[in-house]
DNA sequence: GAATCACATAAGTCCATGCTTATTTGTTTC
DNA sequence: GAAACAAATAAGCATGGACTTATGTGATTC
């Protein structure tokens, strides 16, 4: 089941602070480490948690391995929340205003 | 950051069947064991955890305390998703289709 | 008010997980 | 092909978290 692999995933702040750079545009494991204190083993296992879940994939490139983010992972968050829909009837405006937004 | 909190949360599969169960219609702790085998402490247990991450909330009635989905855990979970939306610009249509779900 | 019931809390155990240091793998460069 | 560099993997450790049994708390019933 990858639905818990993602949010085991997320679960790390660690990782979400990864994702959250990322999601600002790809870059290599190097690049990443910049402004966050972690190892470089430490980097390199995240990735593979947050790989594995399908939120982040990447791309060989030379000696340098670039990630960015897989909008598969997300596009499963969406569908999970989206079976709770019910639950948010107040807030409907708030995603009609998104969805124009998002329409240009 | 209850942020944190609500993907810890999820990140457990047994606090995900809770949360589905309650998403159905609310009920008190020992309903909610039915078919989930769980003692009764873990059962409290894990509640807690979930109502201190904003995603249900209780209501004593009598000797019994009745559960039930709380939306503001799920609207922060679509707020964290929305963040990320430049992500899924293929989607947008499957979004639009589930808008007009909801108005019926 | 004693017994019973629904649930919460305490305390301890065990396994998952995030970290570390050390090493290996893959790629480039000289 | 040896050195240098980016990243992954291995192995060990320490903490967190999900469970257990035992007990406590609050409410109802007789």
């Amino acid at each position: 089941m990858i639905e818990n692999e993602i949010f085991k995933a997320l679960a790390d702040p660690t990782r979400r602070t990864i994702f959250e750079k990322l999601a600002a545009g790809g870059m290599n494991a190097s690049a990443l480490r910049e402004g966050i204190d972690i190892s470089q083993p430490a980097m390199s296992q995240h990735l593979a948690v947050l790989r594995s879940a399908g939120l982040v994939r990447e791309e060989r490139q030379g000696r340098f391995v670039n990630y960015e983010v897989d909008p598969e992972g997300l596009a499963l968050i969406a569908r999970w929340l989206a079976k709770y829909r019910a639950y948010w009837p107040a807030r409907i405006e708030a995603l009609k205003v998104l969805l124009k937004d998002m329409d240009q």
